[in-house]
DNA sequence: TTGTAGGCGTTATCAA
DNA sequence: TTGATAACGCCTACAA
C-alpha cells in the first residue's frame, strides 16, 4: 500500500493539491463535480487526511483532555461517558488521563498537553492541600480548562459543581428524623473542596437540631482501602455512633464490610448515608440511602461549557455551575 | 505571551534550532552544558514541543486508542485502567472511544483514526453479525490493532481472551452441585464471540452431567434495561427454572430485581451465577456469585502487547492470548 | 559538538 | 473555480 496524501490523488486526477485539500472542507469554494470525484476517489483509496499535518497547520487538534482522580470509580466513569458523548457530537476525540491522586502526575500530564496536543480540558483535581501553582503557567487562552466536582478554589477557572452543602445538609437531617444523634462524618480531606462543603451541610444541620458538632466523629480516611477498613472499624467500636454519613462512596463500602465483621446490623445499630453514583445501590443489603450526583450530566454540561469556549462563544452566567444532586431514601437509613 | 517555539529558543539563547531541538532528544550528541542551559531556559519559559509538529515529522502519535462498546460498565472501565496505566508507563497517551454497541460509530473512529491519530488500537468490538469488513480496509502495519474480550473472530489480529468456555462450564457444573436441573442461559448473542464460548460451556456441562439441554431455558435478551427486564420476568414467570446463569453481568442485574418483584428468594427460589467484575459483589443482597475476569490485567496485557507491536519487538507465542477467570462462589447460588 | 537546509502533509493567501 | 507557494514547528541527514 504505497503512501497516499493530496498530492499523489492531485497527480492521479490531473489536478493540484490545494482543489484536493478544499474538497475535504465543509464551505471552499469548488466545484461540486471536482469535489466529488476527488471524494470518490478518495474513498476507493480509503484516504483521510492525515492529523498531524492538519492541526499542525490550523493549530488545533479538535480533541479534548478529561482528567480525572481515579478511573475505577462509577462516578467519574459516568462523568466521563457524558464527556465523551457531547465531545464525539462536537466532532472531539477525547483523551483520558488519571493522576492516581498524585499531584506530580497532574502537573506533568498538564504541562505535557499544553502545547498544542489537546484543544482543552476537563479535570477534576487531586487536592487543593497540593501544590497546584503549576496552572498559574499555563496559558489558559491557549488551552482552556473547566473544572468539575474537585476543584482549586483558589484558581479562576469555570466550577461545575453539585450543591454539596445543600445535599448534605438534608442527608444529615434526614438521618436526625431518623432518631440519629451521634451521626459520624467520614471524609477524606475535610478542610477542601467537596470534603468541605459536605461538612459545612452536616454540620449546619446538626447545628440547626441543636446537637452538638463532636470533632471526634470526624473519620479521617485516606484513600487506601485497607487502612480505611482499620479506622473506621476501630472508630465503630470506639465511639458506637448510631449514623454514618459518609462523603465519598467508597467509605460507605468499606463501612458496610466493617459492619458485616463486628455483627452489626444496618440501619438497626448503625444507619448510612452516603454519596454515592452506584446504579446498583438498591440491590445491596441493606439498599443504601445515597445523595446521588447527576455524573453524566455533570460530564455533558462541563464538555458543553469547554465545547464553547473553543468556539470562542461567551459562556453565559456565572463562572460556576451547580447543578442539583438527589437524597434517594433507602433502607439503610431508616427506622 | 508570545509564541515561543524552537527557533525563539535559539534566538535567545545563541544557538540554532537544531541543537535547541536536540536538547530534547533522549540520546543526541549535544554537549550536557549546552542540555541544560537549553532545558532551564526553557523550562523557565514552560516551553513543550509541539506535539503536531513532532508527529508529523516522526510520523507517530505516542497516543493509542481504547474502543468499547460502553463506557458506564465496570468491566470495561477497569480494562480502560489497565491499559491506559501501562500506556502511561510507557509514555503513551490514550484516546477513549464509546462505540455504543453501533457498528457505525465503530467504523467511523476506526477509519477516522487511522492516518495517523493514533499509533495503535486496542478494541472490544460491536458484534459479529454485524458488517465489520471495513477492517480490510485499514492498513494494520501502520496501525495495529489488539482486540479484547468481544473479537472478530474472522479477523486475523491478535486477541486477548479470558477462558469463557472453561469457566462457563465450571460455573454451570457448580449450578448442578447445587442440585439444579432447569439451569437458564441468559444472553446478548449466543451465535458470537463471547455468548457462544459462554454457551458451550455451560451446554457441555449439561450434557456431561446427562442433563438435557432445553433451548427454552435459553433467553436472548438485549442492550435495553427495560426490555430485559420484562423478558426475564415473561421467562421466569412461566418456565420456572431453578437457576440462571447470567453471561453478562448487567443480566444478574436485571434478575435480581425482577425476583424482588416477583418476590422469589435468591437462592431458595433460584440461584444465580453470572459473569461480573462488580468490586463489591459481596455486598449485594445477596451476594453474587460470580465468574470475574481479570479485567485490569486484560488492559494491561493488550496495552503491552500492543506497545511491543509499536516497537516492532516480535509478539511471543500465539496470536490468542488467555487469561484467566475465576469463579468466586457466594450466597447466590448456594444450597 | 553545532549549524544548515529540506521536508513531514496540510491549509491559506494570493494570483490567474 | 483552480493553481502555485508559503507557512505550521519540528527532526535529521549532512556538512562544518
Amino acid at each position: 500500500m504505497s503512501k497516499i496524501d493530496i498530492i499523489s490523488i492531485a497527480k492521479a486526477l490531473n489536478l493540484s493539491k490545494s482543489t484536493v485539500s478544499r474538497a475535504f472542507k465543509e464551505n471552499s469554494d469548488i466545484n461540486p463535480n471536482t469535489r466529488s470525484r476527488i471524494l470518490a476517489y478518495a474513498n476507493d483509496l480509503n484516504y483521510r487526511p492525515n492529523h498531524y499535518a492538519s492541526n499542525l497547520r490550523e493549530q488545533k487538534s479538535k480533541t479534548i483532555a478529561v482528567v480525572v482522580p481515579e478511573l475505577s470509580n462509577n462516578y467519574f466513569t459516568q462523568i466521563i461517558e457524558g464527556a465523551e458523548q457531547t465531545a464525539k457530537e462536537a466532532g472531539y476525540h477525547t483523551l483520558i488521563f488519571a493522576t492516581d491522586d498524585n499531584v506530580n502526575k497532574e502537573r506533568e500530564f498538564i504541562t505535557s498537553i499544553s502545547n498544542g496536543k489537546v484543544d482543552g480540558v476537563l479535570m477534576s483535581v487531586v487536592g487543593e492541600r497540593e501544590d497546584h501553582s503549576y496552572l498559574n503557567n499555563i496559558d489558559l487562552e491557549k488551552m482552556p480548562i473547566v473544572f468539575f466536582d474537585r476543584v482549586y478554589d483558589d484558581i479562576d477557572i469555570t466550577k461545575i459543581l453539585t450543591d454539596d452543602y445543600q445535599s448534605s445538609f438534608e442527608a444529615t437531617e434526614h438521618l436526625i428524623d431518623a432518631n440519629c444523634r451521634d451521626i459520624a462524618y467520614l471524609v477524606i480531606d475535610k478542610e477542601h473542596s467537596i470534603g468541605r462543603e459536605r461538612y459545612l451541610g452536616y454540620r449546619d444541620a446538626l447545628q440547626k437540631h441543636n446537637i452538638p458538632v463532636r470533632e471526634d466523629l470526624i473519620v479521617n480516611c485516606s484513600n487506601s482501602y485497607d487502612e480505611n477498613f482499620e479506622t473506621i472499624k476501630y472508630f465503630l467500636k470506639n465511639k458506637k455512633p448510631d449514623a454514618v454519613f459518609a462523603s465519598v462512596e467508597r467509605l460507605a463500602f468499606s463501612t458496610y464490610y466493617v459492619c458485616s465483621d463486628l455483627g452489626l446490623n444496618i440501619p438497626k445499630d448503625l444507619k448510612i448515608v452516603a454519596f454515592s453514583s452506584l446504579q446498583i445501590a438498591a440491590l445491596l443489603s441493606p439498599p443504601l440511602s445515597t445523595v446521588t450526583q447527576p455524573a453524566e450530566q455533570i460530564g455533558q454540561e462541563a464538555a458543553r461549557i469547554l465545547l464553547k469556549k473553543l468556539k470562542n462563544e461567551e459562556v453565559e452566567g456565572s463562572k460556576q455551575i451547580v447543578l442539583k444532586s438527589k437524597l434517594i431514601i433507602r433502607r439503610s437509613s431508616q427506622l
